[in-house]
DNA sequence: TCATAAAATTGAATAATATTCAACTATTTA
DNA sequence: TAAATAGTTGAATATTATTCAATTTTATGA
């Protein structure tokens, strides 16, 4: 046994799929000749970013999910992207949303369990310009990335 | 002009996509029939649920996204599933998390602008059982299902 | 309005890729 | 430790994506 399993989940996770011209051929009832230029024009375009996975989260080891509100010290009003670009290097983030209202910003966030998002928050969230922060933990995921689960 | 672009999109929204086994073959560096083995046991397993596009959602007139905090009335503490799962039939929501704290239920919703949130508020989300939401709305959307945008 | 250019659609041919299958190896079970 | 099960792999086949050239449609400017 080789785990090949546990290197196929994080480039499933980003990317390395393809759409399916044949059958999109077949469901739109257009020639797939069609279909193909359309969509290579979208890529070009900058529509579509990515052709991905979506997986049944607590299946892969993914299971703790949060929403992390965050606000900003003042010093960080006038460039909040430059910790956002940061922040969203991180593969456990799922979304960085740059916010109006009470916080400034909001991350979408998973590991494994509990403890590694303490970790997590103490290594990556903790830093200076980040003044509060309000983990709200989601105990059931119904629906993620379009797809129900 | 047979807008099949306007066809594609809710159809790679949620699927019509497919891994690359080729691609990953080569990037594993392990032989394709193992990595198709691989992920056919995954599908099967329900560990992959999907393959999908992601969109730059500001170019598919979905640029208004929002996250909603919503808090239900102690009538439906018990069973507030049944209203989760009726909300995440509907396009325009991206994810459904029944969550701890001040809030119960976390949604995060895209739609073409504020004012077919607006409308989308009062069809959808405006129900018995709901008692109090709060709006997020993003400014700024720097990475959005794992995908950097 | 009409000529011209640019963009989009399409079928046929080809190239690339996924899938099947059978043999083999490694792992688990009793 | 034998037998069963699960995982790996190369070769053959089936399916699918891609290229290309022809054609149609749409946009542009005098």
């Amino acid at each position: 046994m080789k785990d090949i399993k546990e290197r196929l989940v994080p480039l499933l996770h980003e990317g390395y799929c393809t759409p399916q011209i044949a059958r999109l051929a077949q469901k739109i009832k257009e020639p797939s000749t069609t279909i193909h230029y359309n969509i290579k024009k979208m890529e070009a375009l900058g529509i579509i970013k990515a052709y991905k996975a979506v997986f049944d989260y607590k299946k892969i080891e993914q299971g703790f999910c949060v929403f992390v509100l965050i606000s900003l010290s003042p010093d960080e009003y006038g460039d909040p992207e430059r910790i956002a670009a940061e922040l969203a290097k991180h593969s456990e983030i799922e979304s960085v949303d740059i916010c109006t209202g009470d916080w400034e910003m909001m991350l979408k966030v998973r590991t494994r369990d509990q403890e590694a998002y303490y970790t997590f928050l103490r290594k990556v969230i903790s830093r200076r310009g980040i003044v509060k922060i309000k983990t709200l933990t989601s105990l059931k995921q119904v629906k993620t990335e379009f797809v129900l689960l």
